[in-house]
RNA sequence: CGGGGCGUAGCGCAGCCUGGCAGCGCAUCUGCUUUGGGAGCAGAGGGUCGCAGGUUCGAAUCCUGCCGCCCCGACCA
């Protein structure tokens, strides 16, 4: 993409409104837009980031069999009575009447929903176990929104269900999911720590959140070092090795980590000595629970099992914030000129500078290294514009792109690039015919 | 929901108290000079001063009502 033909809208000064890092660079690079409290338009850098937190999310679901469908943003009411939650979610649902006076509203999650679907297609214990997800936006009528994305009104959420036979079963696939998601975040170049968490009014038999740490984090949390040490991102696992996957449960389970709500001192110092006690704050990626029958049985999820008996499924529910990993991603990634995307998530691979852009012999240079980039697999940002190379520089660390490369008429002349590395801010000369080689390693 | 604050150009703000041509910086456009970490000079464009009503010869400014937004707290994925 040229930068000349992209849609960026560049703020040099931070908005008044924002007060966290990731909002303010968010606005700044031109990622989002508010449209009203809670709610933003997704311009097309953000709109590039969310899309591959988005398909990182589907990869790591596909490897666990999990199906993705699609639900609507707007249900009925009355599945929600049904349910008796129509009443009991409050102020927090957006209710709408639609032109025959029906009563709907805007989802603020899919339960009711994913459980008709399931009810109506599923009926013998030959069709399972199933795992049902879908990424759609999720609207919460927050008392108040805050923090930009972080706490929107609008959100885009991940939301799956598991549904088996037995305990065990329900077990095993909760289990896969909290592997899947400890992946998930690793691939983004997070540590999402796995903390106990409170089932709280939902209920259930298990539950964990996902939090990765930043200092703008909502809930202050307490975890064992040990944490810092553990193989976040290399495992490859079967996850029909019930053994397997149970394992890197324990693993993780078995060490001390929760959030002040749940957190117990004297668990702690029991648990964790006194030098590995680390606390800090926290931002929640992710929520899952088992449910086991608390759902299935008053809803009705019934198969019939092989001796012919209707039985309630066990379940569990699975949540990704996606919209808020933005955020959290900046949270946990900047300095003080902008964003350090991790590789996996940067809305380009790579950024040409071009430091004279009128100047033919430094224009052709840059013309043909966006070229060979784009050829070799790369997602590259070309800066054609006319500017000065100050505003250039400052620009192309703002938006954070893991590598910058800047090309002037000092470096043609010598036929050297300079290839910058964003996180390590290490810049080195590399012949232009080997960039794509060099970035790559 | 309680408390505090703010709505004036794309962004940041001044002007309001004490009514009298709607301004400044950045950004944008044009020209010239510049050009390896947010250039200089000269010029230009861009506004229902949040909305509605009132007071007044005259309202961004005073009064009333409404709307929107932000921050702290409580609450919450």
């Amino acid at each position: 993409m040229r930068l000349s033909k992209f849609f960026m809208p560049i703020l040099r000064d931070d908005p008044k409104e924002a007060e966290i890092v990731s909002h303010k660079y968010m606005l700044r690079a031109g990622m989002i837009r508010q449209e009203s409290a809670g709610i933003y338009s997704w311009l097309p850098l953000g709109l590039k980031v969310l899309k591959k937190i988005e398909n990182i999310v589907h990869e790591e679901q596909a490897k666990t069999g999990a199906n993705e469908l699609l639900m609507p943003t707007i249900q009925s009411a009355d599945l929600w009575r049904q349910s008796g939650r129509y009443e009991d979610y409050g102020k927090e649902m957006l209710r709408i009447t639609d032109r025959h006076d029906r009563d709907m509203l805007y989802g603020p999650t899919n339960e009711e929903m994913i459980t008709s679907i399931f009810k109506s297609g599923v009926q013998s214990y030959k069709d399972m176990p199933l795992n049902l997800y879908h990424i759609q936006w999720k609207f919460r009528d927050e008392v108040r929104p805050r923090f930009g994305i972080m706490r929107g009104r609008e959100f885009l959420m991940k939301d799956g269900y598991s549904f088996d036979m037995t305990p065990q079963e329900g077990k095993h696939a909760y289990n896969k999911m909290f592997v899947a998601y400890l992946r998930t975040y690793a691939r983004m170049g997070l540590k999402a720590i796995p903390m106990r968490a409170d089932t709280g009014p939902i209920g259930g038999d298990s539950s964990h959140e996902f939090l990765i740490l930043a200092d703008t984090g909502e809930s202050e949390v307490f975890f064992d070092k040990a944490f810092y040490d553990m193989d976040w991102s290399t495992f490859e696992i079967d996850y029909d090795d019930k053994q397997a996957v149970a394992s890197v449960v324990d693993d993780f389970t078995s060490k001390y980590a929760a959030a002040e709500e749940i957190h117990n001192q004297e668990e702690f110092d029991a648990k964790v000595p006194k030098d590995r006690q680390v606390s800090g704050r926290g931002i929640e990626v992710g929520h899952i629970f088992f449910f086991g029958t608390k759902y299935s049985k008053p809803l009705g999820a019934l198969v019939q099992d092989a001796e012919g008996n209707q039985v309630p499924v066990q379940s569990g529910s699975y949540g990704i914030g996606v919209s808020r990993l933005v955020g959290g991603i900046i949270e946990a990634s900047h300095d003080e000129n902008g964003i350090i995307w991790p590789q996996a998530v940067a809305p380009f691979d790579v950024g040409i500078i071009n430091l004279k852009s009128g100047d033919a012999a430094t224009d052709k240079q840059c013309e043909q290294l966006y070229g060979d980039l784009q050829a070799a697999g790369f997602d590259v940002l070309y800066d054609d514009r006319d500017d000065r190379a100050g505003a250039k520089f400052a620009r192309m660390d703002l938006i954070g792109l893991p590598w910058a490369i800047t090309v002037g008429p000092r470096g043609v002349k010598s036929g050297m690039a300079e290839v910058k590395n964003r996180k390590s801010g290490e810049k080195t000369d590399v012949p232009f015919s080997d960039v794509g080689k060099f970035i790559s390693q």
